[in-house]
DNA sequence: GTCTATGTTTGCGG
DNA sequence: TCCGCAAACATAGA
């Protein structure tokens, strides 16, 4: 579901939409645990009035600041999906909190699984201090990546998957990742030479790059799947060279991808490509 | 109808 | 520190 490259065309999408600017009037909150640890009441009163000053991606996160020196942080989790409508269209059954602005429109957070989190702070650095490097920056370098890969001593996949060392990878683009560098997704991630470090570096650029261009993966109609701001499909399912292919040809090497679990995610490499070394 | 798997994150226990 | 597991939930597919 959304990665980095999905949150990133959803604020892409937020900022087209015409967001910033706006001046919120009011709040709506169909599910409690959504405005994690705070109240609707204190929320509204803490947000109504406030304008909307950017919207912004950090890792994972949508970061919307505002006026009154507070921020929004929505984070999508697997399910959750954000709407701008008219305060006159229907609203959702799975909708999950809202944000009303004074031109009529609406800020609409639709979350079928309900994992999805708004939340409301004064101080960014309590919820995203401790976030890893965002792997698109420029001063993210392969060196960088090595030194980080170097200092642990953990499956690699587990760890790119850790939003505390790397930030904005899920499931999909480390598999991708994994497979453009050639790296099996269980070598251990101190054994990795300079040289892979390259290779998983350019590789990790190359499939998020990719993803963002193509406005993100939108596997299957289901109601757990990708869809941005007014209800786009990405078209980077498409672009898979190896998520949920198995059983499917290597584009490369023609041999037959495979399914495994690793740290209890799925996974998917070519087992000639993608070989274990030491480690 | 039942059972299993699911793209994220957090927290617990070993 | 690191890992495995469960939970937060709803839905799709077998």
């Amino acid at each position: 579901m959304p990665e980095l490259p999905e949150v990133e065309t959803v604020v892409r999408d937020l900022l087209r939409a015409g967001v910033v600017g706006s001046t919120i009037s009011g709040a709506r909150n169909g599910w409690p645990r959504t405005l994690q640890g705070i109240s609707l009441r204190t929320f509204r009163k803490r947000v109504v009035g406030a304008r909307i000053l950017d919207v912004q991606r950090r890792a994972k996160y949508i970061v919307i600041p505002l006026t009154s020196r507070q921020w929004l942080l929505i984070h999508l989790r697997m399910t959750g999906r954000l709407h701008i409508e008219g305060a006159d269209q229907p609203v959702s059954s799975h909708e999950r909190a809202a944000l009303q602005f004074a031109d009529g429109r609406e800020l609409r957070f639709v979350d079928t699984r309900k994992f999805g989190r708004w939340r409301l702070v004064r101080d960014i650095d309590t919820v995203l201090g401790d976030l890893g490097p965002e792997p698109l920056a420029p001063g993210f370098t392969a060196k960088h990546l090595h030194k980080i890969l170097q200092s642990r001593r953990r499956t690699l996949k587990p760890l790119l998957l850790d939003q505390h060392v790397i930030a904005g990878l899920g499931n999909i683009y480390v598999d991708e990742a994994l497979w453009e560098a050639g790296i099996h997704p269980c070598r251990i991630s101190s054994t990795l030479a300079s040289a892979d470090a390259q290779r998983l570096h350019s590789a990790i650029r190359t499939v998020l790059r990719r993803g963002i261009r193509s406005m993100g993966t939108s596997l299957g109609t289901g109601k757990g799947n990708f869809y941005s701001v007014a209800g786009r499909r990405g078209r980077n399912q498409d672009g898979l060279r190896v998520f949920r292919r198995h059983g499917e040809a290597c584009p490369r090497c023609e041999a037959t991808l495979e399914r495994l679990v690793v740290g209890q995610r799925s996974t998917h490499i070519c087992p000639t490509c993608q070989v274990m070394r030491k480690g």
